[in-house]
DNA sequence: ACCCAGGGCGTTG
DNA sequence: CAACGCCATGGG
């Protein structure tokens, strides 16, 4: 219980920080999971770059995106960094998408997580936090995605030991925090924004937001 | 000229 | 299961 309230305060100096970051606004949940994909490993600029690229070509559909061929989507997302697999990946889920579900959204979201969560496991190209990603963020289901981010700035922190495993830091955070959603929803997204601005611009850490260690050396620094 | 970004897969040992 | 190579762009 005392954890519980530790990840929460947690989260509370972050959205005192840097307010709600408004995740994955985009313009239908569908767009969220291509998007989540496209941003393997790669920067939201550039995934973006490609989202942009399918969206004018008229691709940025289910039906013409199941009708489309790996090799006519990959020149469509090269900025995406590694496009051929990733149009592979695609291809791949919409196949799945149409046929587990019939290309609808709300009969996904319908589906039990844990069953949904190991189907789009077995789909090639989705892992733990794209999975993960695609449940939170598109269907609006309550599970905790976690990145690398997540991992190296909480055992940093000291939660865990040096590299925990995806489901130690996913089981973490989702038995010490409420299942809540929108709270869900934006912890991670405050995490990736952590993650990738402040510390890495400050040289001490007098503005981190995680108040037991403003004002210490970025030698401990959770970030680096 | 480096470095690394909102990973995941296939192949080894 | 850990380690490692591979995929192969673009911005700082």
């Amino acid at each position: 219980m005392k954890k519980k309230k530790e990840l929460l305060d947690i989260y509370d100096s972050l959205l005192k920080e840097f307010g709600h970051r408004n995740w994955w606004p985009a313009d239908g949940p569908f767009e969220v999971i291509i998007g989540a994909i496209l941003t393997q490993n790669v920067s939201w600029k550039n995934a973006k770059k490609a989202i942009d690229n399918l969206k004018e070509a008229k691709k940025l559909d289910p039906l013409a995106l199941y009708n489309s061929e790996p090799k006519d989507i990959a020149p469509l997302i090269k900025s995406s960094r590694f496009y051929n697999m990733k149009a592979e990946k695609i291809n791949s889920f919409m196949d799945f998408y149409f046929r587990e579900y019939g290309g609808s959204l709300e009969k996904m979201s319908a589906e039990d997580p844990a069953l949904l969560r190991k189907k789009l496991l077995a789909v090639k190209g989705l892992g733990e936090e794209t999975a993960d990603a695609i449940m939170l963020y598109a269907c609006n289901m309550p599970i905790f995605v976690v990145d690398a981010y997540t991992k190296r700035i909480f055992s940093r922190y000291g939660t865990f030991d040096e590299e925990p495993s995806y489901r130690e830091v996913q089981e973490y955070f989702m038995a010490n925090l409420p299942r809540d959603t929108a709270l869900f929803n934006d912890y991670h997204a405050q995490i990736d924004h952590l993650g990738h601005s402040v510390c890495k611009t400050v040289p001490l850490c007098d503005s981190c937001p995680i108040a037991s260690l403003k004002g210490q050396s970025c030698q401990h620094c959770i970030i680096k």
